[in-house]
DNA sequence: TATTGTTATACTCTATAACTATA
DNA sequence: TATAGTTATAGAGTATAACAATA
């Protein structure tokens, strides 16, 4: 029986990242069933362009999810006027997902309380948040 | 019409933060979802503690959902015989929920599995995990 | 009366499989 | 034949409200 080997750096620092990200998931949820939205709809009208309509299947891949559930997603978003489903050009079978302008105006407010930061990273000195940032920074240029 | 204020450092973190950690949840998800557990599940699993039985009540706290969710998680996990409803003494209106063998087993599963570093945090140089380690380790102890 | 946990209900989200209309 | 999107189905997770047993 020996004893377990230390746990790595990246892995301690992945059990912080997680406690602190489900903690905030469970408060940024509640804020946005406040404004009548669910958690995967308020994610699909962040990763939808304002600039370029995009595809069903182009939202699904972004969403890690099944087209199936795109549709219904996408209905919701759609019974709220925030998107369309217009046609796209050159391929009838293809749906241009556009947000109207309700949708350009709900989606600023879900980033903007997606990116509120947590009470722990809010509370770090000056110093801290802007080594956290560019660390972060690096590991997503890194992907 | 006046230029937006740049984003304070912790607001761009946690934009990043947010990034990196939509893309694990759901990796992980799947991974749960191999072992038969929903995320909920995985995420009470790891709650409970091996040592100590924990009313119903303080389960839902800390998953941060209601009372009445915690009864159908809690039925799933028993009917898979990894947690126990025994009788609190003291207080009969209270259930002490109880790990079974099975349930540390797969919970030790569990939490490595959740601990296990994004591809984009295990890609930074060890310098940079170390440093993410220490600076997440100051915010939690913030709170 | 108040609290613990459950039940009933309704909705969102999820995956799988079968379907349609285009290509 | 293959692809984009939908529908049907079944299950998990969530919140609200009403309820039983116990305190």
């Amino acid at each position: 029986m020996k004893a377990p080997a230390p746990p790595s750096a990246a892995h301690e620092a992945q059990k912080l990242f997680f406690e602190i990200g489900m903690t905030q998931r469970a408060k940024v949820g509640t804020a946005l069933n406040g404004l009548g939205l669910g958690f995967a709809q308020a994610h699909a009208l962040r990763m939808l362009d304002p600039e370029e309509p995009m595809p069903m299947s182009a939202l699904a891949d972004r969403l890690f999810c099944d087209a199936s559930n795109v549709t219904g997603i996408v209905d919701r978003l759609e019974a709220r006027g925030l998107v369309e489903r217009r046609a796209y050009e050159g391929d009838r079978r293809v749906k241009a997902l556009t947000l109207t302008e309700a949708g350009v105006e709900l989606r600023a407010t879900v980033i903007e309380l997606m990116s509120e930061p947590p009470a722990a990273i809010a509370a770090l000195p000056a110093v801290d948040q802007r080594a956290l940032r560019d660390i972060l920074r690096r590991a997503v240029e890194l992907l």
